[in-house]
RNA sequence: GCUGCUGUAGCUCAGUGGUAGAGCGCACCCUUGGUAAGGGUGAGGCCGAGAGUUCAAUUCUCUCCAGCAGCACCA
């Protein structure tokens, strides 16, 4: 008698099934619709496929469409081995290399044969064909244990050379798998894959593009060409990315930040921003909304240096941990010739003393907190910055506002007792509600958890966890309408954080707000506050930030909107434009009201038709355009188009003006 | 930082081994027109930087810089 072996579901239920058993028969037997849309089984937390036998007793959860991140993966997997499988049918002697999943699809590395170009765009639609056909044939995909000689044998017979190098150096006391596609084409993968092609829907893949790849990532060896897809469950899913993908286009704010004469970036200062009037003027009006709400919450604000000793920034462990991001300045006079230019390149003293710019407030704010001598009573201190830091980032990862090299945080550090904690992070979690309602976002809270590289002991991680755990709860957030999720090991090396995920208007995330409870810092830089008992004390230090930088809140605020940014926000609230000379009077006197009325309004007065005008201020986003001819003159109206709509309406000066002032009055300030 | 692509007028882009072109924008003139482009004239360029090949390089080659798309990174 074989002993049969313990299945455990989510659910809490078990089942025994005969060895030899696999996930898909327990689909099967708990039912038909399950075993058909099961695409892939965890097991003991490990994906695996349907078909692979159960080695013992097992913890069982099935992968349907539903489970949808693991179900992408695996779906794009496949697409990835159909994409190889397609090249080589079409052209023979094509050498196949590698083809992960990515982060909205898949591609593979593939070597066109000697008799033809490398592989273009031309080639797309062919290969796509020919990957519908092999997902229209149903083909089995079956995993096959095979040891690493069979493997160099199949690969070497078949000439492909960058297969066969790869399975040379295998490690030999591993299990190696294949898997067939059909009886007729197989690749050596780790898997898992679905059952068969034909659990891909043929319609919910685009291959994209194709770019050059060097064998290994490495320029000294054999180029070879990456075809890239996007991938996903079905056809609605595809649609909805390719027209993302359209329409975060049409928003991209460094097109519009263009267009809209905001700001523009140079090579001379790449990664940082010249700001614009109109650019600025946003962030103006950011930064004094954020001053309202940081007032409001009990945060003073101060301002800190730029550029501080390289001693400071060893003591505080950024120089050790973070240097080769930060920028360092010898703090020496440069050296001019007679003619007045200074070289190049100066010499720099090998004793000169090294200043850094700052890549971050914090230790600043600890020697603030550090004057003098604080009492507990005094606690929490709320120090508040916008604070300009600069970071060297990698260069490939600039990208327009969102990624900078300098940039000014919405910064503040909570100094507090360790009772304090929870009832601070609480607050925060309401702080940051308000402020992204104001803009219309909906947003996710997480946790990041303790990462493999830390500081700290495991006592110290799980009572830091459990406070950011417990606040969130308090704040009534720990709930899938808050998206609440934790995320293991993705903390920072000294403390978990919590990340606010903003959602905004076209489905895209992106984490901006943050708050962190940090007891590594104080212990540095020797923070101490003094207790009831007469004793010093060590504070906890809360880094926290609602915007994250206003660069990149700025183009998120561009991309999310459209350009199309609330009256409040807009460069220029409203436009007066002529239709007839003889109104200019009238239309200067309009222009001088809304001023005096504190809107932000430009007059249009240029010899121009009133088509013209319409489409200009249009297409420059001005939410209101107020248009005068003789008619509106004589009568002291204006006929008011708002941007989007196509009706005007014509009213009295004094109501427009009302109506302006009331619209835009930031959200925080309206009744 | 890695891979690929790109760099020509303020913007979007053509083009060529013999030092350049369009549209939009800008200036001026005509036009005073009622809700998304009225017409004309004109100005504007060290063709990203450096080196090489060549009688001759914006064009070909190499190096560097920057941008774009991915990747890695984002304390």
């Amino acid at each position: 008698m074989t002993e049969l072996l313990k299945i455990s579901l989510p659910d809490g239920s078990v089942r025994e099934v005969e060895p030899g058993s696999t996930p898909a028969d327990v689909a099967a037997a708990i039912g038909p619709g399950l075993a058909k849309a099961a695409l892939a089984a965890r097991v003991d937390g490990e994906v695996r496929d349907l078909g692979r036998p159960f080695e013992g007793d097992a913890a069982l959860a099935l992968i349907t469409a539903r489970d949808e991140s693991d179900a992408l993966e695996l779906v794009r997997h496949d697409y990835a081995h159909v994409l190889a499988e397609a090249v080589q049918a079409l052209w023979p002697g094509t050498q196949i290399t590698f083809g992960p999943a990515t982060d909205d699809g898949f591609y593979y590395d593939v070597m066109a044969p000697a008799s033809r170009e490398p592989f273009g765009m031309d080639d797309l639609p062919a290969i796509e064909e020919k990957m519908r056909e092999i997902i229209k044939a149903d083909k089995p995909l079956r995993r096959e244990v095979w040891s690493r000689q069979q493997l160099i044998d199949k690969w070497e017979a078949e000439g492909e050379a960058f297969k066969a190098e790869w399975a040379k150096e295998l490690p030999e006391d591993e299990e190696l798998t294949v898997y067939w596609s059909g009886d007729d084409w197989l690749d050596m993968c780790r898997g898992p894959h679905l059952e068969s092609t034909g659990k891909l829907d043929p319609q919910a893949f685009k291959l994209m593009r194709t770019a050059g790849a060097y064998w290994r990532g490495d320029q000294r060896n054999a180029q070879l060409t990456r075809i890239y897809g996007t991938g996903w469950l079905n056809k609605k899913q595809l649609n909805q990315h390719l027209h993302r993908l359209e329409e975060a286009a049409k928003r991209d704010h460094r097109k519009l930040g263009r267009e809209m004469d905001l700001f523009h970036l140079q090579e001379e200062a790449h990664g940082s921003v010249f700001w614009h009037p109109k650019g600025y003027r946003i962030w103006r009006e950011l930064e004094a909304y954020m001053r309202r709400k940081m007032d409001g919450g009990g945060y003073r604000e101060i301002k800190t240096p730029q550029l501080m000793d390289v001693r400071q920034w060893t003591q505080s462990g950024h120089w050790g941990k973070y240097a080769e991001n930060m920028f360092a300045v010898p703090d020496i006079v440069p050296e001019v010739d007679d003619a007045g230019e200074a070289e190049a390149s100066p010499k720099v003293a090998a004793d000169a003393d090294w200043m850094a710019i700052k890549p971050m407030n914090c230790p600043a704010h600890v020697l603030v907190f550090k004057q003098g001598i604080t009492s507990y009573r005094d606690l929490p201190i709320r120090l508040g910055e916008m604070g300009c830091c600069h970071r060297n980032e990698p260069h490939g990862a600039l990208h327009g506002l969102m990624r900078v090299r300098q940039f000014t945080q919405d910064d503040a550090h909570i100094f507090c007792t360790e009772d304090q904690v929870v009832e601070e992070v609480r607050k925060f979690c309401a702080l940051a509600d308000s402020v992204y309602r104001d803009f219309g976002f909906s947003y996710h809270v997480k946790l990041a958890l303790r990462p493999e590289k830390r500081f700290g002991s495991d006592a110290d991680w799980d009572k830091a966890e459990q406070e950011l755990r417990d606040a969130v709860a308090e704040a009534g957030m720990d709930n899938d309408e808050y998206g609440w999720e934790e995320l293991p090991g993705e903390g920072a090396f000294y403390a978990p954080k919590l990340e606010w995920h903003l959602t905004d208007a076209i489905g895209r995330t992106w984490q901006v707000g943050t708050i962190q409870g940090d007891r590594v810092l104080p212990e540095r830089l020797d923070a101490t506050y003094v207790g009831e008992d007469g004793e010093k004390h060590r504070p906890v230090m809360l880094h926290r930030a609602i915007f994250g930088s206003y660069e990149r809140f700025i183009g998120i605020l561009i991309e999310h909107y459209a350009g199309r940014l609330p009256v409040w926000l807009a460069p220029v609230q409203a436009a007066v434009a002529t239709i007839v000379s003889d109104s200019d009077d009238y239309a200067k006197e309009a222009v001088a009201k809304l001023e005096a009325a504190g809107i932000r309004v430009e007059g249009d007065l240029r010899n121009e038709k009133i088509n013209y005008k319409v489409r200009e201020h249009s297409l420059a986003k001005v939410p209101h355009l107020l248009v005068v001819g003789k008619r509106e003159a004589e009568e002291g109206t204006v006929a008011m188009r708002t941007l989007g709509e196509k009706e005007q309406k014509v009213l009295p000066l004094d109501e427009a003006i009302a109506m302006l002032t009331q619209i835009a009055t930031p959200p925080d300030l309206a009744g």
